[in-house]
DNA sequence: CTGGTTAGTGGGAGTGATTGTCGTTAGCGT
DNA sequence: ACGCTAACGACAATCACTCCCACTAACCAG
């Protein structure tokens, strides 16, 4: 009988390699674009499929960009224990940060309040050295 | 000679005072709705206009829903510190917090990694004790 | 008060990301 | 190999949000 119910397809595996090898947040639309240009085009659908499927699998975050559109990120399984971010906002250079006082503090002010499952979101933007000194943008996008 | 270059219309005060009367985010649809309903339609343009005006005018603040969607929440020119939220996600209501403490955290992250003009956002989610009770939605929107 | 200047309005078209549809492909257990 | 059906992907459909621009109404000088 069956019990593997997950087939395991070129595309998926096309999607997730762009996404592992991205440095820092990238939109659906610009993995589409990446596959393409590597010349495995994707479907755009499946492309937004995997994702959602991978954030599912806590083996991607995603951050709503400020302007609204959906920025994935890979995070590896040995990173994937709880953290927050710290993003370059010119280049999109990524620093996972880890801080038991913050997971603390949240649990402290919810239970004060009587709020239950909790859960938060905390992302620090910024300017990296390396975007500060020359406007020499780095590597954007890979 | 002019100075104003700020004209006082019963739009604008309309928005503003929607937004004033909700309990937790609104979204600029759900500002737009009321507004109609209220029998005092305003433009949807005109709605997006004001709102961003406000939150440029740090009258208000903007979170982006987790589907994508901004929403707007009042924050009184007496609240409008620097501060964070805990925000109950079945009605809405939220609680305004600051904490000095994550204020502190962030910088000192910021200066490891060596980032600067760091700015960040931090958002818990939960279920108010209201909520977690009777499924009895308190009120909702306005 | 009144006319002129022009910020502000709003309906409607345009944009762009994300989702839905559904006939076609291709994993994989047998 | 074979068949069942998960997964694809081209295209249509949503939908929040932005643009455009002729029109309205603040507000200031006279
Ligand atoms: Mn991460
Ligand atoms: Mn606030
Ligand atoms: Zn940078
Ligand atoms: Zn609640």
């Amino acid at each position: 009988m069956a019990t593997t119910q997950q087939r395991t397809t070129v595309q998926g595996g096309a999607v997730r390699s762009v996404l592992v090898q991205s440095a820092g947040f990238s939109s659906a639309q610009d993995i589409h674009a990446a596959l393409r240009r590597q010349g495995k085009p994707v479907g755009l659908s499946t492309v937004y499929r995997h994702l959602q499927s991978l954030v599912e699998q806590g083996v991607a975050d995603v951050i709503q960009s400020p302007d609204g559109e959906a920025t994935y990120r890979y995070c590896g399984e040995t990173t994937s224990a709880h953290h927050h971010h710290l993003v370059c906002r010119k280049c999109g250079h990524t620093e996972e940060v880890t801080a038991p006082a913050i997971e603390r503090w949240a649990a402290q002010i919810a239970s004060k309040f009587d709020f239950s499952d909790v859960d938060h979101t905390v992302e620090i933007f910024g300017t990296c050295a390396p975007c500060r000194k020359g406007s020499a943008q780095s590597a954007a996008k890979s």
